[in-house]
DNA sequence: CTATTTGCAAATAATTTGCAGCTGG
DNA sequence: CCAGCTGCAAATTATTTGCAAATAG
């Protein structure tokens, strides 16, 4: 997504175009495995050394309200941002603290028809996503599926 | 569970039995929902008024290091314990914070043997957990399957 | 212009730590 | 006994808030 893209977003999304939050959205585009606001800000930093750590997470949760984001707890219990809005699952290296998208289509279709032959009762299901915890053999190289 | 069969436990992990280990421990079994530290402590404190907070922490931390809890984050972050430590799915009440298991070794075995079709390199997969996120309808009534 | 947004510093929430005294085996 | 546990208070970490100054539209 260019810069000209995000600012349709913001204004689309009633929010005023500003360096910060092109910045930051910018940086979540740029960073996998789902940043923490503390990665973003060391992310900007470098480019920006007058935005504060306190913009980044303002930013951030305005654009979860405006579901520009996602806001994931990792299994650490800090709070991290998805860019990805379509459900997907996720893996979670315990060791290297990524947490990797994994969209599956397939996989989706498969758990939805279950759950589907089942009756969940008193529930209005928002989102499915598959947990993988794992840990990376080699932490050096990727995890990848085929 | 009893309180002989804790003891056990406790002492089949190296830990001795103290009267804390075995409030905790037992409140974790009482306690349905995936507690936090915090509801522990409130949940024991009556009967146990000299109890500490960080007592409560250490021991639960202890007994997740033994193997004999799990500790799993809430879509808010904070750190949730579950004393059932076969692979189960959790059901996400946003509304009422409620963590529901549900257990459905169909279920599991249906997504195992559709991952094994995919192959995921360079992961050792310690375990795998469906997570459903939504609302309760009625806030006052359970979540039930069927 | 003016409603929003930003940056700072202080506040809060959740969790951890250091350490002196207590206690289970 | 004495290594391991507990309770207290202080420290740390992640996140939020209040408010005055800056700025987008």
């Amino acid at each position: 997504m260019e810069l000209t893209e995000i600012k349709e977003q913001l204004t689309k999304a009633n929010l005023k175009v500003t360096h910060q939050r092109l910045v930051v959205y910018s940086a979540l585009l740029k960073l996998e495995n789902h940043p923490s606001a503390e990665q973003v800000y060391e992310f900007v930093k470098p480019d920006n050394p007058s935005i504060s750590l306190a913009t980044v997470y303002k930013t951030l949760e305005t654009f979860v309200q405006k579901g520009l984001l996602n806001k994931v707890s990792s299994p650490e219990g800090q709070m991290r941002y998805d860019p990805r809005l379509k459900d997907h699952n996720h893996i979670y290296c315990l060791n290297t603290k990524e947490i990797i998208d994994y969209f599956d289509e397939d996989l989706n279709n498969l758990i939805l028809d279950f759950l589907k032959s089942k009756h969940l009762n008193n529930l209005r299901i928002k989102n499915i996503s598959l947990h993988i915890k794992g840990d990376k053999i080699d932490p050096s190289k990727e995890v990848s599926i085929n």
